[in-house]
DNA sequence: CCAATTATAGATATTATAAATCTATTATAT
DNA sequence: ATATAATAGATTTATAATATCTATAATTGG
């Protein structure tokens, strides 16, 4: 019952790439790394998964580096989460009696109530 | 990001529990590992957590075994959690800048959202 | 008191997963 | 061509959850 670590450091870099220069300038892994202290190879395969989701762009070689896209201010909280650890329950049933059970409702319910909280949340609304 | 099978075996156990005999019977960990497949040792170890807690009593000893207590109506799921699990934080900030801070405060938030949600349920809404 | 039954405690082992590092490769600018 | 920077894949390390094992303490009934 914990988000990952990799999620808290992906939340952090894109809010020093909010802070730092906009959508406009690419910031390599080294700084990002620098800032946040966590090592740049670490960092780095953190934030491909964000690349892979579209919610930043990357290049290549020299002067290449991160960069948020058009839409960042629309992502969710959610959404990196997803992007980071995947899809995931809170509650594995290990046993599965069906639908209309009250146990894996209720934990449906409060997982719902979780999701719908960081969907509601988008970037922006951290910068606040 | 997930509850642990400790508090899923703990939960199905007390319904076991609940729907067998209410409070009047004492029950042995036996019949609750064969009716959950869960080993009696390690299931033993997860009850305890709930006597501790004092959401169950136990005795020793021949035709001892678990028992729910009077008030177990209004025991939470979320008791429960907490009884086997611990209070856990959901947002381990790596870095840690303080109150204001957006990010926590929406972890925090979310938080709140699934802990009160858990709390809300009482193990008698499970029967329902 | 004795034997059977049952919970508890503590140590240990097993498994699973996250976190992190390392190496090699690919892409880009100058 | 060289330096810079991301990516991929393999591997290691760390950590926590899950589970087992063994010994001990408590209780019942004879
Ligand atoms: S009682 Fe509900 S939560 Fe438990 S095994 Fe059945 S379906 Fe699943
Ligand atoms: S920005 Fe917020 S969440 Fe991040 S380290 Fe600072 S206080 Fe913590």
């Amino acid at each position: 019952m914990k988000f990952s670590k990799a999620t808290d450091y992906a939340l952090h870099a894109l809010m020093y790439m909010i802070h730092r220069d906009g959508e406009t300038t690419k910031i390599p892994v080294q700084d990002l790394s620098l800032a946040l202290n966590v090592s740049t190879t670490y960092l780095s395969k953190v934030l491909t998964r964000i690349v892979k989701a579209n919610y930043i762009s990357s290049t290549s070689g020299a002067k290449g580096g991160y960069r948020l896209q058009q839409n960042w201010e629309n992502v969710s909280v959610y959404d990196i989460v997803v992007a980071i650890d995947g899809v995931q329950t809170l509650f594995e049933d290990s046993f599965d009696h069906g639908e209309e059970c009250r146990i894996q409702a209720t934990m449906m319910e409060a997982q719902e109530n979780l999701i719908n909280t960081l969907k509601n949340k988008k970037l922006k609304d951290l910068t606040v």
